[in-house]
DNA sequence: GATGAATGAGGATTCATTCAT
DNA sequence: TATGAATGAATCCTCATTCAT
């Protein structure tokens, strides 16, 4: 009767591994909860441990300082979220209206975080404009990158420069969205997530008609309140 | 027959200004230069003194603690851009065309920003969303009363709520839009600026009432750039 | 053209005394405010300065630190102490039972101590035993100079040495019956004054009037020593 | 066979003593040391810390203040007194004479005082009369509950309120003696523990006497020297 | 005399990180 | 692996005291 499986000897590998799957895990979810409760600048190493219920030196075996702990964190968000949504932010038909694209897009994205408070903390960048730290950084490009793709959909013809551009005011946008909904609740939060979506539609459809012309059978503005 | 100045017993509050105003606007423009440099967060009383070049006790002396300084600098330069653009924020006719009042707007709040670049760090408000801390929210609040009461001229028949949500809405995409700004250079900076301007333009576009009620039967933006 | 009186050249020492003498008094009060709300060796020179509404210089210009104004506190209460109560603690009139001469010097004793109630805060002498601050030695020697003084009067054969080590007891009892005294109120206070007057008539009696053969009439041990 | 502690999951609280209680001893030492030059109120963290020899960090891995170390050190030396001296602090038998008892008692109190000076520092409460800390208020309590304890046999009819009162007086007085003890030395001092012996003693006499009447089979004075 | 500015060492406390076990 | 001990610099802030005005 063996208390724990790996004092049979064998598969050590195998086995620490799975222990130290366990630990990081433990580890990365207390990162995600202090995080979120004193955000990330704010939050100390030995409160993660802490949090976590292990030694702080447990804490240094796996991760070499926190930033290390907001890129694995902020990696295996972008990993759920591949999982989740798969490989495009959003596998969308051209033909779909855009207005109906960016709606799902941003229900599925703010669903995402408030399923994962998190990612609101990681995202939430550079204190110093220009100085994005690398772990927001590497997010801030996944997210970026989502986003680029989603808009080659509706942006086929435009110069690549232009659509990275526009992914980030659309990010932007969306991070500045995703705030002001967070902070409040009720129907002021409902009001909150249509406005967002409003500014990012409205930001979008002239570029999606600059494109190459694409307009809509029926001849009329395509996104119809 | 007074032949101290404690015979007098009012005007107790402040005397001796002379060196200490000039004293608190060093620590100030210190203390800018240090939220500049590493953030808001992480800026250290200490660092302020040092790089005032004066001792922490000083420090302590005009200000208790590193928020009263923030405070202290919003309020300043609240003032000065009350002072440099008059109350509103625009002293827009109501005529103008959205698109020229928000370009305006828009390249005022930029310069401004140029010119002050800790108003960024100030702003950058919340590590922990809906924990708004007191410095940033005076601020806030204060740029969010100039954009409301901007937006006021062209949305007079909307409901209070919803000009106030409108205000939100904006500030957000204009710090979001800032930082776009800021963290390019050149061209690219023309960009983004053309970019922040055209999300704002369109967003506002159909909320807007040509005095006569809102016309646009498709509610989308009329102004395609 | 007089710009500020002193430039009269009369009678300044007179006026300077005057003024002085007022803002010595007004120190003294504020560190007697301090003293007792956060004890002597908590309270600071600049907490003082505030409670005196003066700045930090003023009272460096009376004081030469905080011990110098602990004395000089101290020299005051003694003062008024004798003002108040003559010279010795109690004139008495040999013939007094003892009882009541222990319980009127205890009563007056409490009566100033609550009137007074800094003195509690500067008798409480050593933080350290054997290490008794100047500031506090000098009340001290003080008061047990005048409880000598009395107890001579009941012990006028005993030798000096132990007249002087009763006084110091006496004193002692008293410190500690005050410090239980001033820790309850009501009935219970009364109740501590009692035992207070008890411990000290029950310590004296059996020391007082071999001269004459005054028996106790308790039986309780007189003299052993 | 457990291979890993953490297989165990429980007994998480406390593990590697060795060290670590080495280093409790060794700050509770230290502070004892610091408390006893210094006082109390002007120990400094740090400066027990340098003490110790470790730094100010390490202090803190153990104690969350400055109290806390005052607390455990009460802890440990009411323990230590528990253990020399047992349950009671005298177990009287209750036809000792009281001068007997009282006698023990305080050669004991002294004695103990003497090995452990930083008791002395510890006793030493309130700088503010009826603010007691806690620190201090837990020794004060337990002392105050021993001498309860031991006047118990000999006022075994009094009203407990009377009996704590008392105790609290005798308490007092010991403390105050007890200053006085350690302020001489030589044959001053022995007259010094002598006075306070007969304070006590003379002050509990007659309570004693109260009670039921309890005489002295000799009919003589019942505490003659 | 009076002021308020200035100091800098020192107070408590925290933190990222390392190390011996 | 895991632990908890250890570190020392850095945090914010206070204090007694001095000095120019």
């Amino acid at each position: 009767m063996p208390d724990t499986a790996d004092s049979q000897g064998k598969e050590q590998p195998r086995r620490r591994q799975a222990r130290g799957e366990r630990r990081i895990a433990q580890l990365l979810q207390a990162a995600a909860n202090v995080f979120c409760s004193t955000g990330y600048t704010a939050a100390s190493t030995n409160a993660i441990a802490r949090e976590a219920g292990v030694s702080p030196g447990t804490l240094y075996q796996f991760f070499p300082n926190k930033e290390a702990i907001a890129i694995e964190l902020s990696d295996r968000l972008v990993h759920e979220m591949r999982e989740t949504y798969g490989e495009a932010l959003a596998p969308v038909d051209p033909g779909t209206p855009l207005e109906e694209a960016v709606g799902a897009a941003v229900d599925r994205f703010i669903a995402f975080n408030t399923e994962h408070p998190v990612l609101f903390a990681l995202m939430h960048g550079p204190d110093i404009p220009g100085r994005i730290a690398e772990e927001h950084d590497a997010l801030h490009s996944t997210l970026a990158g989502r986003i680029e793709g989603l808009l080659a959909v509706f942006l086929p013809d435009a110069p690549p420069a232009d659509v990275t551009r526009t992914a980030h005011v659309c990010l932007g946008i969306y991070k500045a969205g995703l705030e002001l909904v967070l902070a409040h609740e009720g129907a002021e939060r409902e009001a909150y997530v249509r406005e967002l979506k409003n500014v990012l539609v409205r930001y979008l459809d002239p570029l999606v008609c600059d494109g190459l012309g694409r307009t809509d059978p029926t001849g009329l503005p395509r996104t119809a309140t």
